[in-house]
DNA sequence: AGCACGCCGACT
DNA sequence: GTCGGCGTGCTC
């Protein structure tokens, strides 16, 4: 070690000394020195360094400017091991970490784990041994065996031992000797493929002239570079894709830039790449939770090289390390699950948004029913409004219907309205489709004993066991729990009289199984879509005809284009409005509203029927009048009297741990702890709607202030100031979309 | 997040 | 008498 470097007194001593964030939550970055003879890797660089006994990779960070930092003597840092040979993080990805740390008050190296939340891409990628044909030597014999592998083996394109042995019809033997004698060279190849180039030559669709303006106004923003937002606001079916497409083609067209499109999980279907891959002639790399870990190595890798120039993905996919971000689009804006509710708690659209600032570029959020955070955005201003109001082709818009159930009563133990029931039986003698809509998976969401009243609960969570008829299984949608359909009441031991309430989307397959024997019925729900190849396959059969009748829950709602779709039942319209949270009533429009959008996007016209005993309701006149703004504005004045997001913020506590008295405890410390602010009011604690999950107590608090309050730093202060109980866990929310 | 250190139950 | 449970605390 040179000691000089450790001299202390060295005015050049911080020369020695790098910041390194870590992907673990600690406060921030740790210090580390530079052994002699190692250059100082630039900021933003990986490196490996020593973490209390193991050796973690984390990214050098830019030094805090100003303000002085206590720091440990050089004597005391451990050395940097080394610097990985991957490209370093741009300045505006270290600036977005920092910004959503500080937002949503996690760690710096919380958020740092999402970007590098790939071990494996971050080691050396595994190599193949490949062979190319080298040049010819003079000693050994050159029999026919040989010839024959010589000859086919390649002069330029490497191939496996295995690959030119078959081809020449010759064991691996003979291509082996050829390798030793220096008739073959040897090649490591990387086993991950590279990625197909997307090709800006491919003629888009034509356009219409409202698409030719939005992309328009898109392309020319594209051209000028810079930050700036756009709302695309059209009515489904409209060709909203079509239009950020070309927003994309322009980015693309700088050299070295990258694109990105963020889509709900969901959305994210096979019928969705294919038609992204006929505009692009290649495949984008897909980013999303359950790809394999070779594949999130391979598009994680390509991310940071610049490789990959387009990337298709969940709200993860944020947290890449673009090279050159250039363009991004969020599509289905409005969509909850852009929501991240677990760990760092960050709304993907929000930080899109952020993201796109930092990196100085347009992004585009695209929606049918845009959210009213975005509408008053646009309103505001702060971003330009394209609108797109006729649909592509020559769809039109779906005739809606009210059924009001308590007129149109279906009989007992039946879902289905008899006007709903006439329209299906003339939609398919027609020959066309049906789609029923209930977001309820499995057969009935309550089991109750009809001798002593005993309703079969979660032993863990509190939530009732939802029955799986098909799985012959009760399920906890909360935690998983599942235990096999008791025979008997497990209360008071009584045969037989169990009994189902409530409708499922598993119930309503058996309705529709009695009422139409002749239709081809399908259930599209998460647990009948559990892979792609059988979503895949499911949906080509609706799509080619070989279903009549889908039955599905929200799944259904996005992504799909089926042509002979005509009529859409909504069993249950007024599911959603129950709970009533803040946004019950805007979720649950724009919910119906995609659910509409499946009917009647080719050229038959489509209908709708929404069953509701609530028909005067907001939700379903706006529905019925196809009049969104109205709706919008009528929710957002309610959130502009009650001073409700977007028009004064929020932020929850959510308290939790096994022991329901220590949990409360901590929320009564917490409340007492409260500042006295004019502007903000502190509320709770109270037991959580979910009281019970996972055998964890859970206690809420609700934190409600006027807008640009720096509730940050008030929730900081205020959590710091309140002395923790020991086994109760604490989360901020700020911002938060769930309530239960 | 890991990983070690540190005090209280059922076993060789 | 130990092995091990995971509560608490630290990581440059």
């Amino acid at each position: 070690m040179d000691q000089t470097a450790l001299n202390l007194g060295e005015p050049d001593a911080d020369a020695l000394r790098v910041s390194v964030l870590l992907p673990v939550p600690l406060k921030g970055p740790l210090d580390y020195r530079l052994d002699a003879g190692m250059e100082r890797p630039p900021v933003g660089s990986l490196v490996k360094v020593p973490l209390s006994g193991r050796t973690a990779t984390g990214v050098v960070w830019p030094q805090e400017e100003g303000a002085a930092r206590k720091n440990l003597p050089l004597a005391r840092l451990k050395p940097v091991e080394s610097v990985l040979p991957l490209s370093p993080f741009s300045q505006d990805l270290m600036r977005f970490v920092d910004w959503v740390s500080a937002y949503t008050l996690s760690s710096q190296g919380a958020v740092l784990r999402m970007c590098l939340s790939v071990p494996a891409a971050l080691g050396d990628v595994p190599v193949r041994t490949q062979y190319v044909r080298g040049e010819i030597p003079t000693g050994p014999r050159i029999t026919a065996a040989r010839q024959a592998a010589l000859d086919a083996a390649s002069l330029d394109r490497p191939q496996t031992a295995s690959v030119i042995a078959e081809t020449a019809g010759v064991s691996t033997g003979v291509v082996q000797g050829l390798v030793k004698s220096g008739a073959l060279r040897t090649v490591e190849v990387s086993v991950d493929a590279p990625f197909q180039q997307p090709d800006l030559s491919i003629e888009g669709p034509d356009l219409s002239k409202e698409q030719q303006v939005a992309a328009g106004a898109i392309k020319d923003r594209v051209q000028c570079g810079g930050f700036k937002t756009f709302l695309l606001d059209g009515i489904t079916g409209s060709g909203k894709t079509e239009v950020y497409f070309e927003g994309l083609i322009e980015a693309l067209k700088e050299d070295g830039a990258q694109v990105l499109v963020l889509v709900p999980e969901i959305a994210l279907t096979a019928q969705w790449l294919k038609r992204f891959e006929a505009r692009f002639g290649a495949r984008p790399v897909v980013w999303h939770s359950d790809i394999g870990m070779a594949q999130r190595r391979r598009a994680w890798r390509a991310v940071a090289s610049g490789e990959a120039r387009v990337v298709v993905g969940a709200r993860s996919a944020l947290f890449l390390p673009y090279k050159q971000l250039a363009f991004i689009t969020v599509d289905e804006e409005h969509d909850p699950s852009f929501k991240q509710e677990e760990g760092v708690l960050y709304h993907a659209r929000d930080m899109a948004v952020v993201r796109a600032k930092f990196a100085d570029c347009p992004i585009v959020l695209a929606s049918a029913t845009p959210s009213l955070e975005t509408l008053v955005n646009a309103d505001d201003g702060k971003y330009e409004k394209l609108i797109l109001r006729e649909r592509f082709g020559h769809a039109v818009l779906p005739d809606m219907f009210a059924v009001d159930m308590r007129a149109s009563a279906p009989v007992a133990g039946s879902w289905i309205s008899p006007v709903l029931s006439d329209a299906m039986t003339a939609t398919l003698a027609a020959g066309e489709q049906v789609m029923l809509f209930l977001n309820r998976r499995g057969y009935a969401p309550l089991t109750l004993c009809r001798t002593c009243g005993h309703r079969i609960e979660c032993p863990n969570c509190t939530a009732w066991l939802v029955e799986h008829r098909f799985k012959k299984e009760l399920q906890c949608h909360q935690c998983g729990y599942m235990r096999p359909t008791p025979a008997e009441c497990p209360e008071c031991k009584s045969e037989d009289s169990l009994v189902a309430c409530g409708p499922g989307v598993e119930r309503l397959f058996e309705e529709v199984s009695h009422a139409f024997p002749d239709a081809r019925t399908a259930v599209m729900t998460s647990d009948t879509m559990t892979n792609p190849r059988a979503t895949a396959q499911m949906v080509s059969q609706i799509a080619s005809g070989q279903l009549d009748l889908v039955i599905g829950t929200q799944i259904v709602t996005k992504g799909y284009h089926f042509p002979n779709l005509t009529l859409v039942g909504v069993v249950d319209a007024d599911l959603g409005l129950r709970g009533g949270d803040l946004r019950a009533g805007e979720r649950t429009y724009q919910q119906l509203v995609q659910v509409a959008g499946r009917a009647g996007r080719a050229e038959k016209p489509g209908r709708v029927f929404l069953q509701t005993y609530e028909p005067e309701h907001p939700v379903v006149q706006a529905l019925l009048t196809s009049d969104g703004d109205t709706f919008m504005q009528a929710e957002r004045q309610a959130r502009q009297r009650f001073s409700m997001p977007p028009f004064g913020q929020l932020a929850a506590l959510v308290l939790s741990g096994p022991n329901l008295a220590d949990v409360f405890e901590y929320g009564r410390r917490l409340a007492s702890a409260a500042p006295a602010l004019e502007n903000m009011q502190f509320m709770g604690p109270a037991p959580a709607p979910l009281a019970r999950v996972r055998g964890m107590h859970r206690v809420r608090m609700l934190v409600h202030g006027a807008k640009r309050t720096g509730i940050q730093n008030i929730m900081r202060s205020w959590v710091q100031s309140a002395k923790p109980v020991s086994g109760v866990k604490i989360k901020i929310d700020i911002d938060p979309y769930s309530f239960l």
